[in-house]
DNA sequence: TTCGAGCGGATTTTT
DNA sequence: TCCGCTCGAA
């Protein structure tokens, strides 16, 4: 992110010398609730971290006692470097972490309080609309009165208002039906040992409530808590802080009312007045100052947002005077504007009445939709203009990728019935729905997964699903004991998966994205701490982790410090037995957590193409906003309401305060929509900006007038000062060296005593230090991967 | 079982 | 218009 230095204050501590008034005020807040309001661009994120660092350096907490919460992998993952180059911490043993990121953690390590098994699944939103299909057809709803895509929303719509079935209220015979469905679903998740995206939040939160050791426990731990973009928290999220937030934590809650842009996913903005008043926050900070952009574009979000009623109130500011006009122009078609967008990008690209070419990186296309991008597109290819559609399938996403997890998690968990039904007949194997349909009765009699059906089942059906169970249980055990890598290497061979699409003609791209799994898995190892190279920083600097056995059983002893430990997401041990996740697991987690990349095509200098939601948090020098049409921004079923108005008007907001130099804004007399052609007048926002700011490429109001393309000979040639990278600070002490592995005295193949399990051996060994893990085969439990930190290994002879 | 025709639906999206 | 999904025919 890019964030111009304000003036150092003098004498100030060096973390806080790079802050401005505003900032360095919530920086340094004492020890209570507070409410950061943050503008756009005016350096959110450098505050909340320098929030924590300041809190560690200070001595005020420990990294233990740090809970920081974000919405995205991408922002968790910057505020840890940032952080990470700001104060010699381990940033991966703290506690920082999207939703459900944190939650996955939490539920690991309660894995028995939270009634699921160690290895859990988690389901993405297509695992989870296919296990509502299969659910629906089981139980012969009739899917016209009940879409499955309906059931799915309505049941996240009910986790994320923390409601269980029986908490939902029932009017209509509908919705006993809906409610007995959402049972039903809860029943087939629980039996399958999977969860989805809104289980982890509301089991994490039942967990909390229900047990008051366990909150008490974290209560007293996570002094300080810090959420990030809090307008976007929705009720369950806001429940859960919570929980979490006792008599003696802070609270530091981070966002902007003016972009919170996702009410039709479950946001409440009013969360935000909520936490005021009910954690009596007595401290608001407004940050004001922006740093991103020129006035003339600052006066018109300012502007345009003053439309708006229900607001806590901000307005932007900067230093950087007026700037360009912002540049709007009427098209008559949506041809004719993509053309015009391209033909302005070309210029700016060759630098043509600006100071030097502006990078195509540093262009972006903004829309209200998706579909809109077809034409944009169009218009860029045929004038060779290389550029970057954001929001496609991601890579864990993918048809082929799907399949070859699918196939993993049976390793993990037979009983996964939704991985199971994606693979038992792919790559075809004469498996089809006669036999399923049959295999499926049989489990719902037996009471069992499709898996352990297979052996009851009979004739040429039996024998082809029985091959192919056959086939997965063997492959289990020929990987038990490899590394990832050679698992994920083995099931590609013995699914018949890449000689699949090996053999398919344009199987090429999907053999190449199956040998990129092996990659990620490769590093992914290596992140996390899996690999034996693995370097785990030391984490005492600020103060000494303590690391205990938890006290046995469930019964947890609130004055003692449970999982204390500073362990990595996936290698966090159970509090009871030290028993730790498969690095099999654990790349399954990861891999439904984080779907990956967003972007189409990686690679060379392009012009970035996404819809206004997707830009939020991003920035560039020259943004174009297009499609300014009433019905399309604001969308037509915006338009009904007036809160629906004012999101559009705050996804507007969003949009405009994107740009750093150079905003047009653009819009069509005419365009294709669904096959027909619309005449939309232009958007009601146009009126709401003043009129001092804006510059009309084309005359206003009137069809057709293309007038000579306006160029202003005003770029700017002021650079911004560089980025002053965190690296150079003096307080970036260098890191000491890692202190020497203990000795463990294990090596594989030996025999060893664990006093739950009893005897076993000893299968692999990895990690390094306190993250180091013994996959260990125990006669009587099968096998297990412990972490040698917490489980008692005694060898045996 | 697989492939193709026909139908309907079509903001915004992260985990 | 266009995509994805369902259903019917070989």
């Amino acid at each position: 992110m890019h964030e111009e230095n304000p003036p150092a204050a003098p004498g100030a501590s060096p973390l806080l010398q790079q802050l401005n008034d505003e900032q360095r005020a919530a920086v340094t807040l004492p020890p209570e609730h507070a409410l950061i309001l943050a503008g756009a661009g005016s350096g959110k994120t450098r505050v909340l971290t320098t929030r924590i660092a300041w809190l560690l350096a200070s001595g005020q907490v420990t990294p233990g006692g740090v809970l920081a919460v974000t919405f995205t992998n991408k922002a968790a993952k910057e505020m840890m470097t940032r952080l990470g180059a700001m104060l010699p911490v381990n940033v991966r043993g703290m506690w920082i972490g999207t939703f459900h990121g944190l939650c996955n953690r939490f539920l690991r390590a309660h894995f028995r309080l939270a009634n699921l098994p160690q290895a859990f699944q988690i389901l993405d939103t297509q695992d989870q609309l296919s296990a509502i299909k299969r659910l629906v057809k089981q139980h012969n709803v009739d899917e016209e009165r009940f879409p499955p895509k309906e059931l799915q929303w309505y049941i996240a719509g009910c986790k994320e208002e923390g409601m269980r079935p029986k908490d939902v209220p029932a009017r209509s015979e509908d919705d006993r039906r809906k409610v007995e469905l959402y049972q039903l679903y809860e029943e087939q998740c629980q039996r399958e040992g999977v969860v989805d995206f809104g289980e982890l939040m509301l089991r994490s939160y039942e967990l909390l409530r229900d047990h008051e050791p366990v909150r008490e426990h974290y209560r007293r731990r996570f002094r300080h808590i810090l959420i990030d973009e809090f307008q976007d928290t929705n009720k369950l999220q806001y429940a859960w802080i919570k929980m979490f937030a006792g008599e003696q934590n802070a609270v530091f809650a981070v966002g902007d009312d003016d972009q919170s842009i996702y009410a039709f996913r479950g946001a409440r903005v009013g969360n935000m007045a909520d936490f005021v008043r009910e954690f009596s926050v007595r401290r608001q900070i407004k940050l004001e100052q922006n740093y991103r952009s020129f006035s003339n574009i600052l006066d018109s979000a300012n502007t345009l947002i003053s439309h708006n009623k229900h607001r806590l109130g901000k307005d932007l500011r900067t230093d950087q005077g007026p700037g360009e006009p912002v540049r709007v122009y009427e098209a008559p078609t949506d041809l004719a504007e993509a053309q015009w967008v391209v033909e302005e990008i070309r210029h700016l690209v060759r630098g043509e009445g600006t100071a030097g070419g502006v990078p195509r990186h540093e262009i972006a296309i903004l829309y209200r939709n998706n579909a809109q991008s077809r034409v944009l597109e169009t218009a860029l290819f045929n004038v060779g203009v290389p550029y970057r559609v954001y929001g496609g399938l991601r890579f864990f996403e993918r048809a082929e990728i799907k399949h070859a997890l699918a196939y993993l998690r049976l390793l993990e968990n037979p009983r996964d019935d939704t991985s199971f039904l994606r693979v038992v007949n792919f790559p075809p194997r004469g498996i089809g729905a006669r036999s399923l349909e049959q295999l499926q009765d049989a489990a719902r009699a037996a009471g069992c997964s499709l898996h352990d059906a297979v052996s009851a089942t009979t004739g040429k059906a039996g024998a082809n699903l029985g091959g192919f169970v056959a086939r997965i249980d063997v492959l289990r055990e020929q990987t038990e004991g490899l590394t990832l890598r050679e698992i994920i290497q083995l099931m590609l061979e013995q699914s018949g998966l890449l000689e699949h699409y090996r053999a398919e003609r344009d199987g090429a791209d999907r053999v190449e994205n199956l040998e990129e799994l092996v990659n990620a898995a490769e590093s992914f190892v290596t992140q996390e701490g899996f690999g034996r190279d693995a370097v785990a920083l030391p984490v005492d600097e600020l103060g000494p982790q303590t690391l205990t056995q938890s006290p046995a059983s469930q019964g947890l002893d609130p004055r003692q410090p449970v999982l204390d430990e500073p362990a990595p997401d996936f290698v966090a041990p159970d509090a009871e037995t030290g028993e730790t996740l498969s690095p099999l697991a654990a790349f399954l987690t990861h891999a439904a957590l984080e779907a990956g990349d967003n972007q189409a095509q990686a690679g060379q200098d392009a012009v970035q193409l996404m819809t206004v939601h997707a830009a939020k948090g991003l920035e560039f020098d020259c943004v174009f906003v297009t499609g300014l049409e009433e019905g399309l921004f604001p969308s037509e079923r915006s338009m009904s309401d007036r809160d629906g108005v004012e999101e559009e008007r705050r996804l507007m907001y969003v949009a405009i305060t994107r740009a750093r130099k150079r905003l047009y804004l653009s819009h069509s007399q005419a365009r294709m929509l669904h096959g027909q052609t619309r005449y939309n007048v232009r958007s009601r926002f146009f009126d709401e900006l003043p009129e001092h700011t804006l510059k009309w490429l084309t005359p206003q109001g009137r069809a057709g007038a293309r007038s000579a393309f306006g160029f202003g000979s005003g770029y700017p040639t002021t650079r911004q000062p560089a980025f002053q990278r965190e690296a150079d600070a003096p307080w970036n002490a260098p890191v000491p060296p890692r202190k020497t592995q203990p000795e463990h005295g294990l090596r594989a193949g030996m025999k060893v005593f664990h006093t739950k399990f009893g005897e076993g051996k000893v299968q692999t060994l990895e990690g390094s230090g306190e993250d180091t893990r013994a996959q260990v085969n125990f006669p009587r439990h099968g096998v297990k991967w412990l972490a040698l930190s917490v489980a008692k290994l005694v060898p045996v002879e």
